[in-house]
DNA sequence: CTGAAAGCGCTTACAG
DNA sequence: CTGAAAGCGCTTACAG
């Protein structure tokens, strides 16, 4: 592989010259920068990666850490991968892929040797034991997901106090005055999933406030235990006449559910849930949705984690941007049946 | 951070003797070792991974290129990733993630900046035009799915052939003689994912030769336009008894469809899938089904990849590996009814 | 506007 | 068994 060096030798200049002209760092005669040009053309020269990175200290890579935990729906966790990967690329930065059972020594590892500009984290959860990490870390990190104590660094996610007061208002002006929430399983919310208590503390306040009966349960993620328990909550709030959903096995055994008992949304039940987009059309659900706004949670993460890392001043104070729902009016909601 | 420099220094010896202390590379006097061990611990040192990467030319990292196609299911691609990153992290190795649109450029960009020891290729087309780049790169890699010319690379795949022979066989022997097969639409096929009529082209064979009667038809790969093929399908061929599908939105949708028309399978109809095992597990099918084994085939290539980039001798012949067909029996095939 | 030189933090022949 | 030195391929003050 061609270096700078024969880049220079082919132009007929120093490598100090060289490289000036490749960086524009600082003037280069036309006629220089031209023959320099030629040289790296017919050489067909890359700076080497990690040579400029040992000379720069700047490796041009973000590191993303995921979490896989179990219980939890997977495919999600790709729509977020790639909304880093790509906004990152546009940006000139690559994405190291970190998957490690234990993101703790992962984080500890890939920062002490160096090999990465800045960290995103994933599913980052409550009391998220890879932060204290971080925090001492020698490159920036974004987070996404809103833990306990967001202190000192940047962090992204869904407003999900805002989600649970908007599906309870939506469904309260239609008129329903009597809802089920349907929440993830409580082992999620003991494993660091405060979102999902978020939604559900909010959708419980705003459902007093408003004088609106609303059922709250938490489910299993996974088929058949969700689909049986969906009816069994049907059968035990006969009274109800929507459903809000935060949890995406829930969403996705409805259909099937409804179908079963003769029901139909948004004719006898309205039904809003809450996840991204992308899922709705893989599994073709036909709800009115809160978006979770994955991939646009992981652009954001890295346009601030690149603007830190490339920031001259490192006293640029943290944020914490929770992202406002947005429904996605997928026509599942009415205004609730005449009863008879 | 601390530097070997550092490490010599608090130990009280040179740095070339910490380093080789570090590697084992040539002995060192126990007493030594421990002074040096001491200092790491101490300092808590971890090496400059561009330093290393510049020394010794090997960066302990490689480049896994996903393709997004459209109308592709996109979580499948989860599975294949995540059983690339967990191998290469126990050899080892950690994953730069490339997800450009263009490919091509991308695999040219990485290898010639030498960030990587080697490449995997997912969703590998018959046609690929990233294989050219990869026969001329520097570092080895391997792919996931079989090319038109695999000449020179490692590659890795289920084997279609014998899966679309497989699917047949199975049914036969209960007694079914006449079947419907589902492929994905014709534009995967046209785009290069020969495996489609791989799969089609082999049962469509044993099918003549067991005197089996074959319906192979192209279908949607998204909802609402596949559950109306599907039963378009069944209209179409009262006297199937059998139901091959090499489809994943097919199988996604078809639990509805046989809902709706009141048949159930393997009493009405018996029905053989071909998808990942975990597809099955998220959208709870009730299909045996051939494992599409992404993440085997991901761990697969990383071993061969990894052994490829440390081998000294870089004679080792190209390899095409694919994986024989494993039936999930989740109790969807029998014998056929008896008509009357 | 350009060049010679130092330095980033490692590893590894070369010498002893 | 250990040390002094060269070198990997860049960038960037320092000098002119």
């Amino acid at each position: 592989m061609a270096t700078i060096g024969d880049v220079a030798r082919v132009a007929g200049v120093s490598r100090s010259t060289a490289s000036y002209a490749l960086s524009g760092k600082r003037s280069i005669s036309a006629e220089v920068r031209e023959k320099v040009e030629q040289a790296v053309l017919s050489l067909g020269y890359t700076p080497n990666a990690g040579a400029r990175a040992l000379a720069t200290s700047q490796t041009k890579v973000i590191g993303l850490l995921a979490r896989f935990l179990e219980d939890e729906f997977a495919p999600a966790m790709l729509q977020y991968i790639l909304g880093v990967t790509n906004r990152a690329r546009e940006r000139g930065y690559d994405t190291l892929l970190l998957t490690d059972e234990d993101g703790v020594s992962a984080l500890r590892r890939i920062s002490d040797s160096r090999m990465v500009d800045g960290f995103i984290l994933l599913n980052v959860a409550e009391n998220d034991d890879r932060l204290g990490i971080l925090r001492a870390a020698a490159q920036p990190g974004s987070l996404v997901g809103l833990p306990g104590d967001p202190s000192g660094i940047d962090v992204f996610d869904l407003d999900f106090v805002a989600a649970g007061r908007l599906m309870v208002e939506t469904l309260h002006e239609l008129g329903h005055r009597n809802l089920i929430l349907v929440s993830q399983p409580e082992h999620v919310l003991e494993r660091g999933g405060a979102y999902v208590s978020r939604l559900a503390n909010a959708a419980q306040d705003r459902a007093r406030e408003l004088g609106v009966e609303l059922h709250h349960h938490f489910a299993p993620s996974s088929q058949p235990q969700i689909g049986l328990e969906l009816a069994r909550l049907l059968d035990a709030h006969p009274n109800a006449t929507g459903l809000l959903l935060n949890n995406e096995a829930a969403a996705a055994a409805l259909p099937s559910v409804l179908r079963s008992r003769g029901l139909s949304a948004p004719a006898d039940i309205s039904v809003i849930g809450r996840y991204s987009d992308d899922f709705a059309r893989t599994f073709s659900l036909p709800y009115t949705a809160i978006d979770s706004a994955a991939d646009e949670l992981g652009r954001r993460a890295v346009e601030r984690l690149v603007s830190r890392i490339e920031s001259t001043s490192d006293a640029v104070s943290p944020i914490v941007d929770l992202i406002t729902p947005r429904i996605d009016d997928r026509g599942s909601t009415a205004v609730p049946p005449t009863r008879h």
